[in-house]
DNA sequence: TGTGGGCGAGAACGAGCGTTCTCGACTCTG
DNA sequence: CAGAGTCGAGAACGCTCGTTCTCGCCCACA
């Protein structure tokens, strides 16, 4: 097997496992399993546990944020409806059967205390999303902390779907997002 | 030492030592060390890890209510200035040194996946406190749906301020609410 | 004073898991 | 064909940790 398909392999059992039981739960053994990889190929890609957690921390950030990005793209073009079709992207990944929190999160609250690494990781992952939603907010015409408002709202839902275990939170959040938004720019309520 | 004494320092000593580092990075020696009560004397009070996390839980979820709570009635009476209250009680609590973020987002996010107890305490959890700010939102005038939403900014100033190390979010999250509890309520923007 | 039962301290046990090693088979080269 | 390197499969190692056991001590009670 080529080396750049077992690292895919690899990336795409761990990304599962540790995203459903958790990071700790998920032995390395099972990754070996789910992937096909042999345990040896394993440690050669990915020298410790550590190391592979990182990965899919990194792999999932980069994905994520570009899935999320495609979408908001797709979406007509008014900036207003950009920001809204965020909440709609969010709704659809809380329907996913497979959906169960955001993994930044998840991470952050199992390993954020003892794990500088992870901590990092999470803190950058959220810098960024919310970075994005204060660049939407601003082309929507409101000012940056709206968006960082919104962000709240996002990271809110996000935590809320997850442990509640139903996809409303994001039509909460969707509606809010434009209340605050329209009251900014002036618009009319409706 | 007395049974309710020592059931008392055990639950002292877990809720510090998970709540710091998780839940399953803390050993139970750990706890015997910290508590000063012999691991023969946990295991009478608490039969197993699972029962201690289930008490700690319990625990934290009525102490951290009833001091919410406790603080929103000293706050001065207007409804809508006692949901402000709850926003000016998060920012004392993440400006607080050993400030992790919500001990159930992070047992969830730990063994929310792994754990129906768990899970569960945690929906319980944010079932009262999110029926607790839709409570404060109509006494304040307004819809239940806002009182909602308030509570998806609170979920959020939680996760960014752990994640991000401050306590601002707590502000942002409070002014959002104002807003979305000023507009429903029909009184003139700021 | 003898005795039995409960307690503290710590060892011990057994399972799980991260990581490495062994062994046999296959492949590539001279 | 010979030998050396590489790989897959799985065992093995060492550590951690949840849980239980042992042993010596103390105290209540006859």
């Amino acid at each position: 097997m080529d080396t750049d398909l077992a690292r895919e392999r690899i990336l795409d059992a761990a990304e599962d496992l540790f995203y459903a039981r958790g990071i700790q739960a998920v032995g390395m053994d099972v990754i070996r399993d789910a992937s096909g990889v042999t345990l040896r190929r394993v440690y050669q890609l990915f020298p410790s546990k550590s190391d592979l957690v990182e990965a899919y921390l990194a792999r999932r950030d980069t994905r994520w944020l570009q899935s999320l990005a495609a979408y908001v793209d797709a979406a007509a073009g008014a900036p207003a409806e950009r920001l809204a079709a965020v909440f709609d992207w969010l709704e659809n990944w809380f329907a996913q059967s497979d959906f169960h929190g955001c993994a930044f999160i998840n991470s952050f609250g199992e390993l954020g205390g003892t794990s500088p690494q992870v901590a990092a990781a999470a803190r950058r992952h959220k810098d960024t999303f919310h970075a994005y939603l204060r660049e939407l907010a601003t082309a929507a015409g409101a000012t940056a902390d709206i968006g960082t408002q919104i962000a709240l709202l996002a990271e809110g839902a996000m935590t809320t779907a997850a442990i509640s275990g139903t996809p409303a939170p994001a039509r909460q959040a969707r509606q809010a997002a434009q209340t605050l938004l329209t009251l900014e720019t002036g618009r009319a309520k409706r």
